[in-house]
This record gives structure tokens, sequence and C-alpha cells, in this order.
DNA sequence: AGATCTACCCGCACGC
DNA sequence: TGCGTGCGGGTAGATC
């Protein structure tokens, strides 16, 4: 599933591959896709492609007037493809492009969101998202003041997007695996070093994700549903029994909230 | 009233 | 083969 490198990715493909092309036709198979918006269609067509960025896990891709927010969620793709291009059941949007080619949205789960808005500040998920871990404002004090009336497991706050901005299952997993914290430890509970901790390796795991979509792309031309390009760097997230790479003891698999989490119990001890 | 929990969306993978 | 269940990001709505 795309976590914020793979969208960074995204962005980053699409920018060189559809900047400045106008959409001239839109078919819509799946409108909960679109939001069930009947004004999509016309508020999008003869417009083109001018500014692509990423907030969190969500894509802004800015038209001459207003903005396409995308959620891929987990299973989300863009393909830019040909005419000719066979279109199978999980394609649900296709914008026809003025230079001839296609840009799908593909999904198998259909979970994605593609919504047009006018203005950025009409978009209720963008926001209520928090600073990302990059923004000079995400500081200690800044958590602090996030978590000091959250009981709720350390590992559940950093999937609350409107704390940190772009934290995904994965990523949360390995980034209390590297600070050596327990994922059940309540966030109110979290020291000083803790949280510098968790800055440090968020910022940390999450860079050196985009640097390895960054650089495995180039293999990829018009496919850009990226995965697993960090899978060989993963050290806890789907390990359940493998030797923990630091003590050998087998790495735990439990449900915290209601989200597989994976941790070293002699490692990740404190809670 | 704010924090937290639960159900929901959806289709595939998996196990019995 | 067929059926039941788990999974998961974000959100609406319920509940603590």
């Amino acid at each position: 599933m795309p976590e914020l490198p793979e969208v960074q990715t995204v962005v980053a493909t699409l920018e060189t591959l559809i900047k400045d092309r106008k959409i001239v036709q839109v078919e819509i198979l799946y409108p909960p896709i679109i939001g069930n918006d009947d004004t999509f269609e016309s508020n999008v067509i003869n417009q083109s492609f001018r500014s692509f960025s990423r907030k969190g896990k969500f894509l802004i891709l800015g038209l001459d007037r207003g903005y396409l927010v995308v959620h891929l969620r987990m299973e989300g793709k863009f393909y830019v493809v040909k005419q000719d291009y066979l279109i199978d059941k999980h394609t649900h949007v296709i914008f026809h492009l003025d230079d001839g080619t296609l840009l799908l949205y593909h999904d198998v789960r259909k979970f994605g969101r593609i919504n047009y808005i006018k203005r950025i500040e009409d978009h209720a998920g963008l926001n209520r998202l928090g600073h990302e871990v990059w923004d000079p404002l995400c500081d200690i004090n800044y958590l602090k003041e996030k978590t000091a009336n959250k009981r709720v497991a350390v590992k559940t706050m950093l999937l609350d997007q409107s704390i940190i901005a772009g934290i995904g299952n994965i990523y949360a997993n390995e980034i209390l695996f590297e600070a050596r914290i327990h994922p059940e430890l309540p966030s109110n509970q979290l020291s000083d070093e803790a949280l510098q901790l968790i800055l440090d390796k968020t910022k940390e795991i999450l860079e050196a994700a985009i640097e390895a979509g960054g650089t495995s792309i180039r293999s990829y031309t018009s496919q850009l549903g990226v995965t697993g390009l960090f899978q060989q760097s993963l050290k806890v997230h789907g390990k359940e029994n493998e030797p923990c790479l630091v003590c050998a003891t087998p790495i735990v698999k439990k449900q915290v909230n209601g989200r597989g989490t994976y941790f070293c119990t002699v490692c990740q001890k404190v809670k």
C-alpha cells in the first residue's frame, strides 16, 4: 500500500508525465471514487494539470482552476497509457488527455478517493492534517501539546494524521522499533527524549524510503503503482516470528487499536 | 466537551 | 470448491 514515500514518488512521476496536459474527456466507471460528485466532470473538463504536490498521504494536483485531491488509500494506482490500452475491471476513472494518452485510476479495493475542490481549504481531510515531520513547527513542544491528554498507545498516536501527517502502519512499526519504544506505551507518558527520538527516527526512515522510491522509479515509465521499494529495508513490519535483528528474539504481532502491530518484546520493553 | 471506540467501505488471500 | 474471516486509512457517528 502506498505510504508517504510512495505518494511522493507518484507526485514526482505524474509531474514528468502529465504536466500541462489538458483533460479532454472523463469516464467515471465507479462514482464513489469521486465522491458521487455530479459536478466533477464539468469542473475538470478542459483544464490542465499545472502543479503537483503532496501533504501527508494526499496528492494535490493543481488545475487551472481548483485542485484534484487524491488519496490512494491501500491500493490506488495511477497509470499513464496509450489509448488502445486494455481497461480492466479495477480501473474506475479514466482521464483522456490532449496528447492522446489516458490517465487511469486503478484501485482493487475501491477505497481511494479523488475529490475536486475549488480551494485547498475546502477539503476536510487536508484541513485536519497536523504538521509534517520536516516542518520546523513539528518539534517536541508541539508533540507534548498534542499528546498531553492522550492516553492512547503511542502507535495509535503516530497513525493519527492530525498530529503528524503522513505516517502509515508500516512506518509506525519501524519508527517505534528504531526508537526502542513499546507500541502500547500511553502517549502522554513519553519522555522528552522519547519524543525527540520519534521525530528523529521518523525523518530518518521516511527520508530513506523517499530516497529509495526516487531511485527505483527510473526503471518505471508509465506504471505509477510503485510499491515495495522499501520492503527490503523493513526490520519488524510483517516479520512475525522472525528473529529480531538486534537480539534474535522472535518478533511479536498483535492488534493495537485494530491495526497489525509488530515489535520486539525485548528491545521495545519499556511500556 | 473532548477523547476514544466502532463500524463501515471493499475485494482478495487464506484456512478449514 | 465453497464459505467465513481478517486486513486496512480515514471518517462518521456512537459512546465513554
